[in-house]
DNA sequence: GAAGGCATGTAATGAGTTACATGATTAT
DNA sequence: ATAATCATGTAACTCATTACATGCCTTC
């Protein structure tokens, strides 16, 4: 029960049990549908943040008896008023975009064509489709999410599209005509 | 000079360094005032990782003689191909958009109007700032960029904007009028 | 010539990733 | 009944963050 600060990781632990108990797989689908989308947690951590979180006094959980001795997670009392007092207090912290395409172009020499058109597209395609993906999404499952899910779902479209977008004017800019090496429209 | 996989931390540095030598605080200086607008890295992941590049045979350093004994790490020839490398490689993973104020819209209750309320206002200005300032950036600094690293300020702008848009419709959907203070709904 | 801030670095700790390992379940 | 895949967890390692420590320079 030891003091800690907390980090995003574990709000999305807490946020996650609040209101349904489960084992730290069930995190891994929960939030892999999810969050991941635009923070990704890596599986490990969601076996081993829950631990902290139960020494910390926000989680207890019991552990099965026989078979895998699956140890299921459940939201404390206290959890829950850590969970809000975060929701109310101000958020600091600025936006990261980590986007290994972003870096790449940061350091790209315009005058490389071929390469700086190959990581437009490649980039243009990736977010396109991701679009996509969201918005097909959105269509099919934002019945299932709170309104605030579906809000972040939506934000999500929008920035997946601004980013195709970006890539495929850089591509326009590039004065590229349709690449002898490697095209794909007319 | 042990092979390790390279990161994104990795290739920052080696591309800040490539053209001109630098000691890690010159890379603090140089990367807080560019990358570090979409992905930040800390002041000692800047002291480590040239450590580790030049362990791996990409930098060569000179330490100062007298007093503070400063390290000024120069690319070498393989530090050099490896980028290189990199840059024409496909680039793989996706962009996370590391938004604390999105994970708790996430979580929020939309029936909890103040709250989501006080979030979307904070956010909205913040990015809102943020674009602005990047604005100012662009028309003041661009002409010391290279093509490539103003295109990603221009991305950067797109996507706060993008972003602000987001917070600012959320919350007219709230049914907000201007806000004295702190009110709730009619 | 003392105070305050910029420059420079390291140590300790904590978080995150990768790799490994194995138990259940399903499909063939 | 075997292979394949899903479910579950841990261990080892690497990275990142925070805190600390101190040197140097400016300014008043």
């Amino acid at each position: 029960m030891s003091a800690r600060k907390l980090t995003p990781t574990s709000y999305a632990v807490l946020g996650t049990l609040d209101g349904a108990p489960g084992t730290s797989y069930d995190l891994v689908q929960r939030i892999g549908l999810t969050i991941a989308n635009f923070w990704i947690f890596s599986h490990a951590q969601l076996y081993d943040e829950p631990a902290r979180l139960e020494e910390a006094g926000y989680l207890t959980s019991v552990t099965e008896e026989g078979g895998r001795r699956r140890r299921t997670y459940t939201i404390t009392e206290a959890g829950r008023a850590e969970l809000h007092r975060w929701l109310h207090e101000p958020t600091p912290g600025h936006t990261e975009v980590r986007d290994p395409g972003l870096l790449k172009l940061f350091f790209a020499d315009m005058g490389d064509r071929t390469a700086v058109a190959a990581l437009a597209r490649d980039q243009r395609e990736a977010h396109a489709d991701r679009a996509a993906m969201y918005t097909h999404l959105h269509r099919t499952v934002a019945s299932l999410m709170t309104p605030a899910q579906a809000a972040t779902l939506d934000l999500g479209i929008r920035m997946e599209r601004t980013i195709a977008d970006f890539w495929d004017e850089l591509l326009a800019g590039l004065g590229t005509r349709p690449d002898p090496a490697s095209e794909r429209d007319p």
